[in-house]
Formats: C-alpha cells, sequence, structure tokens
DNA sequence: AACCGAAGCAACCGCCCACGA
DNA sequence: ATCGTGGGCGGTTGCTTCGGT
C-alpha cells in the first residue's frame, strides 16, 4: 500500500509557524462546522494548509481545553510513573493528563524527565538502574582487591576527576553508590548517591536529612519505598580495610584500560582489572583508553607521592585520601564530603 | 555588544492501523 | 481478501530563545 497523498508537495500548501490569521481561521471554522474530514476541512475553512497541519494545530494547540504552562511536580511524577508502563505511548500517557497534549508530554519528557533519570542513575527506558553503572556492582571485588594493594596517590584522584566530566559525572555517580550499597544487596532501583548515602547513614533512615535535600521528591513511590527497606551502611562486611581512595585508584584504571566501554564485563574482570591495571585479558583493542588528560611522567601514577600542583584546592574529591570505609563512614569527613559533592545532584551545574 | 553553543519546543515527516467499499 | 483513505502516532527537524563568554 503507498503513501497517501494527503500533505504532499504539490499545490504549494504553506508550511511552518501558523499566524494568528490562519489559526483564528481554524477556530472559527471548528467552531461552527466541526473539524469532519480534516483532509476536506483547509479548503472548506479557507487555508492554505494541509489537513494533516491543521488537526495537528487544533489538537495540539488551539483546542479550548489546552493546559499551558509548567509541568507539575505531581505531573511530572505521573509522566514518569506512567512511562514506566506504556513505554513511548504518548498518546495513552497524554490521556491521563487532562490538558496536556501528546506532543507537549512528548517533548517535556525528552528535553527534561530523560536527562533527569539519566542524572538519577536510571535508564530512562527500562526505567532500571543504567546498565553501564550496573558494571559497577563488581565495585566490592575491587575493594577486595585494593584492600590488598593498597596504591594510591593523588595522580588517582586526579585522573579520576578529569575523567568525570559532564557526559561521565554518571558514571561516577555510580561508582559511590556502589561503595556504599552492602555487597550482598542488589543495587536499589533509582535511589541516587544522595538519597542512599544519607539514608543509611548512622544506620538508619533519616526522613528529615532526605526532604530537606529534596530528594524524595526525585524518587518514585516505589524506590521510596526500596530506599526504606535498605541496611545501614555499617553492615558492609568487605570493605574492611580498603581505603576509598584506593577503590578510586583501582577504578580509574579500569576507567582507563576500559575506555569506558562497560557492556560486557564481568565482575570478575572488574576484579581482575583492579589488581592487575589494565591487563585483563577480556580488553579488546577497540576498549583501549584515551589517553588522561595530565601526563603520566608529571604524577606518579600507583604510588602514593604527592603532586598538589594538579590538584584543585576546590576537588569535591579533597580529604578523602586517608578515608576509611568502615571507620570513618560516619564521620564529619563524609558530611562534609557529601556537601562537597550536593553537585551531584544537579547535572548542568558543571564542577569538574 | 556581539557571538556562539545549548536548550526548548512547534511543526513536519512518514509509517502504521482501522475501517469501509 | 484486497485496496484506498483518513487519521493517529512516534520520531525528527529546524527555528527561536537563552545563557555564557
Amino acid at each position: 500500500m503507498g503513501r497517501s497523498p494527503c500533505c504532499d508537495q504539490d499545490a504549494g500548501v504553506k508550511k511552518g509557524p501558523w499566524t494568528p490569521e490562519e489559526d483564528k481561521l481554524l477556530v472559527d471554522y471548528i467552531k461552527e462546522n466541526g473539524h469532519g474530514s480534516w483532509r476536506r476541512l483547509p479548503k472548506l475553512a479557507g487555508l492554505n494548509r494541509c489537513g494533516k497541519s491543521c488537526r495537528l494545530r487544533w489538537t495540539n494547540y488551539l483546542r479550548p481545553d489546552i493546559k499551558r504552562g509548567r509541568f507539575t511536580d505531581d505531573e511530572e511524577k505521573l509522566i514518569i510513573h506512567l512511562h514506566s508502563i506504556l513505554g513511548n505511548k504518548w498518546s495513552s500517557i497524554a490521556t491521563k493528563l487532562p490538558g496536556r497534549t501528546d506532543n507537549e508530554i512528548k517533548n517535556y519528557w525528552n528535553t527534561h524527565l530523560r536527562k533527569k533519570l539519566l542524572g538519577m542513575g536510571i535508564d530512562p527506558v527500562t526505567h532500571r538502574p543504567r546498565t553501564d553503572l550496573n558494571l559497577l556492582a563488581g565495585i566490592p571485588n575491587l575493594l577486595a582487591a585494593a584492600a590488598s594493594s593498597q596504591t594510591t596517590s593523588c595522580w588517582d584522584i586526579n585522573a579520576l576527576r578529569l575523567q568525570a566530566d559532564a557526559a561521565k559525572y554518571q558514571l561516577l555517580q555510580g561508582l559511590l553508590r556502589a561503595l556504599a550499597a552492602p555487597p550482598a544487596a542488589a543495587a536499589p532501583t533509582g535511589v541516587d548517591l544522595m538519597a542512599l548515602l544519607a539514608a543509611t547513614n548512622g544506620g538508619g533512615v533519616d526522613h528529615q536529612l532526605l526532604q530537606g535535600q529534596g530528594t524524595t521528591s526525585r524518587l518514585l513511590p516505589s524506590q521510596y519505598d526500596g530506599l526504606l527497606n535498605l541496611p545501614a551502611l555499617t553492615t558492609v562486611p568487605s570493605s574492611a580495610t580498603a581505603t576509598l581512595p584506593a577503590a578510586m585508584s583501582s577504578f580509574s584504571g579500569l576507567l582507563s584500560s576500559s575506555g569506558f566501554a562497560g557492556d560486557g564485563l564481568s565482575s570478575t574482570e572488574l576484579g581482575h582489572s583492579a589488581s592487575g591495571g589494565a591487563s585483563g585479558s577480556s580488553m579488546t583493542a577497540a576498549m583501549a583508553a584515551p589517553p588522561l588528560v595530565a601526563a603520566d611522567d608529571q604524577c606518579n601514577a600507583g604510588t602514593s607521592t604527592p603532586c598538589e600542583d594538579t590538584t584543585p584546592a576546590s576537588s569535591p574529591f579533597e580529604g578523602l585520601e586517608n578515608l576509611n570505609l568502615d571507620d570513618d563512614f560516619n564521620s564529619d569527613t563524609w558530611k562534609d564530603l557529601l556537601e562537597q559533592m550536593s553537585w551531584l545532584n544537579n547535572p548542568n551545574e558543571q564542577h569538574l
């Protein structure tokens, strides 16, 4: 069956933005006669437009029951919830939001909500934790490996900072979330770093803290419920002797050896990378790392040699060098760190 | 003030399906 | 069962606006 010749290029049919005069012609005609056959409508209404264009203009902008203006928080939540069930069925979603059109919802999703979910570490298609972050489930292995090697330096921190640019910061967020999650427990769906850390701090959920940070408003009800069931961080067993910088060191090595190509790596492979640098046999040439921004010889990678000149004073990683997960997780240092890293909640803010 | 890139959004494109002949 | 048509839908484009330098 061929394409119907509705809006073909003949007859010099007008395209582009509608003028107020055209809008008036369309509205007046439909008020008087109803739209009837959209194909015949333009001629009857005195419009040099194709029927499809008229239908779109009417249904998306001229209909009297259209609701304009910002989406409310409730509408946002509803869209996200419905999208998790219906997928990109914008028209179906629109039927649940009176006054909103499918086109408007679709645009809002693509420009706002999609990015928002990505920033929260949620895959906007599956509404599950992003798969590129899932590979970080192997972080506990990294921690164990790092505990034995204890190699760390400000180079590693620096390398991580340099690599965590706007496009990659979520990966870092995933790392920290994985660090905070008990190894035996599955990463909670959609819970972002701040929520997780704040909620598990001290072994109990701190609702006030969550709400004060606006975290709850960014969570689906089911995600918040999941949050309530999280074990306390004090149950983290395997990281007893691992320092956070050591884990970051290993992870930065992994990043540079994998070029951020996350798919297809098992936690075992992650562990190998952690203990053996870039020697993981599964690494392919295509996954070769881009060079780090700073020259290797300017800073002794894999050692604890300080290199203050490349560490900015405002680095959010400052003060991590001596942090021990078990001993210090409830300390003021962590609280300070969380404050410093509040930018993780805002993808638009450029701190790195 | 001018320029430029990013973000937002209105509008279009083209595929698909339902329905009637 | 097949075909033609109308309409709906999701994806994409391109113009406008905004914000940073």
